[in-house]
RNA sequence: UGGGGCGUAGCCAAGCGGUAAGGCAGCGGGUUUUGAUCCCGUCAUGCGCAGGUUCGAAUCCUGCCGCCCCAGCCA
C-alpha cells in the first residue's frame, strides 16, 4: 500500500484547517499550538469529543501541539473530581498532552496585574452597583445601555477599591471590576463587561487565597496568549466575545497574538448534549450516573462498548463547519459496527432461551466443535464449542406458524445449527397456558460442523448453547435514551424519554468462553450484536451491555409487512 | 427595531467562475454456515428565493426569505 496516497487521500478538509495551512505557509505562524479548555464542572460528552479531536488532531497533523488546559475560573462550581475523569476521557480517547498541562488558575496573578494594568490606562472601573442594576443598564438587544455612575472613578480609587476587594474586604457580590469600553455597542459583550468578581470560595486549586476571580472572557485570551496558543478554537457562540478576546488582546501587554475561530457544536438525534441537561437526566435518576450507557457521555459510551477509534472515525466524519446540524445516531452506530465487525471477536449467547433436546443424539457429555473467532481476520483463529444433547436456542427463531420468508425453525422444518448440526422440529411441547416450553429435534450426524455432504440446502442458520454448559448472565439491551428526533423540542424533554431505553434480560445462556471475557473488551454475540462486560459483573453472575445491535433485515421485512 | 453566524439530497458535507465529490440513511440486486459482513447498482437538470453580471454562476453583485446565537458577577 502507498502510504503517502493513503494519507493525501485522507487529509481532512475544513475551514479550520485551511487557516492553519495558510499561516504555516505565510509564515505567520512557526509552529501551531492548539489547548483543550474544559470546564471543570462536568463530565466530557461526544460534543467536547469533537473539540478534542479537532484540537489534537490539528496538533498532530501539523506537528505541533495541543495544550490541556482546565478553565477553572470559577470555584463555585468547579471540583476536583471533574478534573481527574476529564483526564482520562481524553487519554482514553488516545490522546496525550505530556507536559502541557494547564490550569487557568496558575495565570491568577499575572491577570490580576493585567487587570491593575488596565485601571493604570483608565480602561477598566470598580463598580458598586448591585448586579440587578449593572443588568438594567446593560440597556437591551436594541437598545443601547447607560453609563453606570461609577464609569468616571478615579485611577487611584479604583486601585484602592480593586486592592480590597482582592483582600477580601467585601461581601461577595458587592462590586465587580469592569473594562471600559462602549454602554453602546451593539455587541452586548462590549458594553463594559464584568471582568472580576468577588466570590468567597475555596477554589480545588488555590484554596483561599483569592476573593476574587476573573470572569471567563477576562481569562480566555489571556491564557491562550500566555501559552503562545496560535489557533484558538471554540464553539460558534463564542463569535460574539471575538470583538473583546481581541480587545483585551490589543490593550494588555500580551506576550502574543493568538486568534480564534469558531465552528458549529455537534448535536446527535435522539439524544441530549447541553452540560445542563444532561446533569439533569443524572440528578433526577432518569439514569444511572454519568456513565449510564445510555448517556452521549465519553464514560457512558465506553461502558457501552464504543470504541475510542469509533468515535475519533465518527466525530472526523461528520466534518467541522459553521452550520448547526443535528447528526443521525445511525452515522454513531455505523462508526460503532464498522469498528467492531473487524475487532470484535464472535461468541454464541443465546438471550431469551428456548430448551431444545436433540433426540437421536447420544445422552453424555457430549462433543467439541469448532467453531471461528472473527471471520474478518483469519489471525483471531478458532475455539472449541461444547456440544450435547440439550441446547438452547433463541425463542425467536422458532414459530410454530412460520410467516412467508421466515427460514429459521418451525415444526417439520430443517436449520443449521452454527457449526454444528442440521436439526430438524420433530416436536413442540407447550405448558397448560399454551406457551412453547420445549422443542424435540432429531439431528443429521453427516451435517457435523455444518456441512452437508449430499448438497442439501437449508435456509436457516441460528445460534444455539449446550445447556449443560452454558453460564447464566444478564444482559442489558440498550435503544435511544429519547424517543424523539430532537428531545425537548415540544417543551419538556423528559415527555420523550424512552421508556424501553434499557431492558433487562436475567436469563440468557452464554458460551462458556464468555466467562473469561474482560470488561471493556468487545465481543460480537453471532446474529445479534455487539456487546462488552459490564462492570456490574460478579463471579457468578456476568454482566453484558449491548453497544449496538447488528443491521437487522429481517426486522426490516417484518416492519414492512 | 441592535449585533453576530448559517442556508448544497432525509441527515452530514465537498465545492473557491468551466457545467453538483464523498459518507450515513433509503431503495434494488449478488455472494454468504451470522437475515451480519462484503460487492454491485440507484438516489440534486439541481445548490433558500428573485433579479443582475458573464460565452458560462452553487461560486461574483443586488434585494428578499428562513433558521441559530447574544441582554450571567456561567463557560
Amino acid at each position: 500500500m502507498d502510504v503517502v496516497n493513503e494519507s493525501e487521500d485522507t487529509r481532512l478538509q475544513d475551514f479550520i484547517r485551511d487557516v492553519v495551512r495558510a499561516d504555516l505557509a505565510s509564515g505567520k505562524v512557526k509552529g501551531v499550538v492548539t489547548r483543550f479548555p474544559p470546564e471543570p464542572n462536568g463530565y466530557l460528552h461526544i460534543g467536547h469529543a469533537k473539540s478534542i479531536v479537532l484540537n489534537f488532531g490539528i496538533a498532530e497533523e501539523f506537528g505541533g501541539r495541543c495544550h490541556l488546559r482546565f478553565d477553572d475560573t470559577n470555584p463555585a462550581k468547579e471540583e476536583q473530581e471533574y478534573i481527574n475523569s476529564i483526564k482520562e476521557d481524553v487519554r482514553w480517547l488516545g490522546y496525550e498532552w505530556g507536559a502541557d498541562l494547564y490550569h487557568t488558575s496558575d495565570y491568577f496573578e499575572t491577570l490580576f496585574e493585567w487587570a491593575v494594568h488596565l485601571i493604570n490606562h483608565g480602561k477598566a472601573y470598580v463598580d458598586d452597583s448591585p448586579a440587578e442594576e449593572i443588568r438594567k443598564m446593560r440597556g437591551t438587544l436594541t437598545q443601547p445601555g447607560k453609563n453606570s455612575p461609577c464609569r468616571d472613578r478615579s485611577v487611584q480609587e479604583n486601585l484602592d477599591l480593586f486592592t480590597a476587594m482582592r483582600a477580601g474586604e467585601f461581601a461577595e457580590g458587592s462590586r465587580v471590576l469592569r473594562a471600559k469600553i462602549d454602554m453602546a455597542s451593539g455587541n452586548i459583550n462590549l458594553r463594559d463587561p464584568v471582568i472580576y468578581r468577588i466570590l468567597h470560595a475555596s477554589h480545588p486549586r488555590t484554596g483561599d487565597k483569592w476573593h476574587i476571580y476573573p470572569t471567563y472572557d477576562f481569562a480566555h485570551g489571556q491564557s491562550d496568549a500566555i501559552e503562545h496558543v496560535t489557533h484558538s478554537l471554540c464553539t460558534l457562540e463564542f463569535a460574539d466575545h471575538r470583538p473583546l478576546y481581541e480587545w483585551f488582546i490589543d490593550n494588555l501587554p500580551v506576550p502574543a497574538r493568538p486568534r480564534q475561530y469558531e465552528f458549529s457544536r455537534l448535536n446527535i438525534s435522539h439524544t441530549v448534549l447541553s452540560k445542563r441537561r444532561l446533569i439533569q437526566l443524572v440528578n433526577e435518576g432518569h439514569v444511572s450516573g454519568w456513565d449510564d450507557p445510555r448517556m452521549p457521555t465519553i464514560s457512558g459510551l465506553r461502558r457501552r462498548g464504543y470504541p475510542p477509534a469509533a468515535i475519533r472515525d465518527f466525530v472526523r466524519r461528520v466534518g467541522i463547519t459553521k452550520s448547526d446540524n443535528v447528526i443521525e445516531m445511525a452515522l454513531l452506530e455505523h462508526c460503532a459496527r464498522e469498528n467492531l465487525n473487524r475487532n470484535a471477536p464472535r461468541r454464541m449467547a443465546v438471550l431469551n432461551p428456548l430448551k431444545v433436546v436433540i433426540e437421536n443424539y447420544p445422552e453424555g457429555p457430549g462433543e467439541e466443535l469448532e467453531a471461528v473467532n472473527n471471520p474478518q481476520d483469519e489471525s483471531a483463529g478458532t475455539r472449541m464449542v461444547p456440544f450435547s444433547r440439550e441446547i438452547y436456542i433463541e425463542r425467536g427463531d422458532f414459530m410454530e406458524e412460520p410467516p412467508r420468508k421466515f427460514f429459521r425453525l418451525g415444526p417439520g422444518r430443517e436449520v443449521r445449527l452454527r457449526y454444528a448440526y442440521f436439526i430438524t422440529c420433530v416436536g413442540v411441547i407447550k405448558d397448560e397456558s399454551g406457551e412453547v416450553t420445549e422443542l424435540r429435534c432429531t439431528y443429521d450426524p453427516a451435517t457435523r460442523g455444518g456441512d452437508a455432504p449430499d448438497g442439501r440446502k437449508v435456509r436457516g442458520t441460528i445460534h444455539w448453547v449446550s445447556a449443560a454448559h452454558a453460564i447464566t448472565g444478564q444482559v442489558r439491551l440498550y435503544e435511544h435514551l429519547f424517543t424523539d428526533v430532537e428531545p425537548g423540542a415540544g417543551g419538556d424533554m423528559l415527555d420523550d424519554l424512552n421508556p424501553d431505553s434499557l431492558k433487562l434480560l436475567e436469563n440468557a445462556r452464554l458460551e462458556p468462553s464468555l466467562s473469561k471475557s474482560k470488561s471493556g473488551a468487545p465481543v460480537q454475540f453471532e446474529r445479534q450484536g455487539y456487546f462488552t462486560r459490564d462492570p456490574d459483573s460478579s463471579a457468578e453472575k456476568p454482566v453484558f451491555n449491548r453497544t449496538v445491535a447488528l443491521r437487522d433485515s429481517w426486522a426490516k421485512i417484518q416492519k414492512k409487512n
